[in-house]
RNA sequence: UGAGUGGGAAAGGCGAUCGCGGCCGCACGCAUGAGGCGGUCGAGGAAAGUCCGGGCUCCAUAGGGCAGGGUGCUGGAUAACGUCCAGCGAGGGCGACCUUAGGGCCAGUGCCACAGAAAUGAAGACCGCCGGCCUUCGGGCCGGUAAGGAUGCAACGGUGCGGUAAGAGCGCACCAGCGGCCGGGUGACCGGCCGGCUAGGUAAACCCCACCCGGAGCAAGACCGAAUAGGGAAGGGAUGAAGCGGCCCGCUGAACCUUCCGGGUUGCGUCGCUAGAGCCGUCGGGCAACCGCCGGCCCAGAUAGAUGAUCGCCACCGCGCAAGCGGCACAGGACCCGGCUUAUUGAUCACUCACAGC
RNA sequence: UGGGGCGUCGCCAAGCGGUAAGGCUCUGGACUCUGACUCCAGCAUCGGUGGUUCGAAUCCAUCCGCCCCAG
């Protein structure tokens, strides 16, 4: 099983997150928020976001390598050719890796069910 | 034992598995992005706030004047500073020690509300005090007086003695202030003597004086690639476009520039980008900040932005008989340095005061 | 990351060294049979902390919060 997670599944542009946000769907619970759009290429990008309500530089970032962890274990339960991008909410802060794992697991299957059942 | 003052450091450690960024090497591959293996390096004392000062880049090689802004006891340190060090003066504390934007209101101007007789001009008499005159015995008028009362943040030196009708630097002693001389110190200033006899406060009010400051900022700036068509109208231009962001001068100096209408593109791009007022150590100079010689070291360069997750052991703290459980601060580079300020953990050293014991 | 601006009552705000205007809202009262209108009254640690001054919303320093501009 491969377990990297290299820069060119990254996404990147301002406006692409944009896009996702405008034109995707989305799921969320306490924790996260998920939010996907078919990528017209047919590749998966991933981007994570951590906005200023959660603090500083150093919480902000301890999110994103957490969620970037998180995606890391289970990236191949992700629907494929999807843009996804996942943020982090403020009781995330707080939150032990099990019950994080958990939620980022759950978000998957239901983001999944939607895919599939618009099909 | 308790309370307190100041200083210099540190910022948990080791290991295992999976994973991330830069650089170097190796072999493979080459249509292209990339990928594989090994090695090595990989956030802070504040990286923060952006409050100052520089370097660097472009505009003149950064020039002159005005305007504007900053600093403000003295001497030194420094690339520079509003920083630091050593002092001076003035406040605060029993003390260790702390605080201090601390030049100039006899260059000029302004302000000092209310209260008060009067708020700066050698002006001014509300109550009182003293003298004279008058009196209807209640007091009235004239003059002297800033010692007392009253007002105020502040009232024309303060305290004491003498003096006087009552008083007053009117006289004397000490103190404060002013001026002069002498001595010490590089200087701020300190000490002593003499003199006249007294001149409010406010410059973090305008201002004056001394010193300093050109402007922008790595999204600076340079280059490559992709895309398209560089189109139309008006105005200005060697009688000087533009650089130049407040004005004038000066300099460089060209065929462009400004406004409106219409059209079009933008990359996992490259350089700048990290060897530096650098770090560590010995010695020397200096009270110190700091400087110098020699030797050694290479210590992040990302670009949705690299350090995480899980586990074991040992530190430290709290709870518990114990097994064990919980905790372990503030906080993340973005061109780089020197400071300041703010956030914050547990120790440590020196010193001071109080109480008790020897 | 760099550059710039603003904090005064619940809301909109004036004041820029000497007692914190005004409007809307709210609360109480008057008028009315009851409401509305009108009239009267009430409602402020001037973002926080220090400093300068006799005196600070105002001047100075520092911190906090919010907003805007540049990819």
């Amino acid at each position: 099983m491969n377990f990297r997670f290299q820069r060119r599944h990254h996404l990147r542009k301002r406006a692409l997150f944009r896009k996702v946000y405008e034109e995707g769907r989305f799921v969320t619970n306490r924790l996260l928020a998920f939010h996907f759009l078919a990528n017209p290429e047919g590749r998966r990008r991933v981007g994570f976001a951590a906005g200023k309500k959660l603090g500083g530089a150093v919480l902000r970032n301890r999110c994103k390598r957490r969620l970037r962890e998180c995606y890391r274990l289970c990236q191949d339960r992700l629907p494929e050719g999807m843009d996804c991008i996942i943020v982090a909410r403020k009781a995330m802060i707080d939150a032990d890796w099990q019950p994080l794992l958990a939620a980022f697991q759950d978000l998957i299957r239901r983001g999944r069910a939607m895919v599939e059942s618009s099909r």
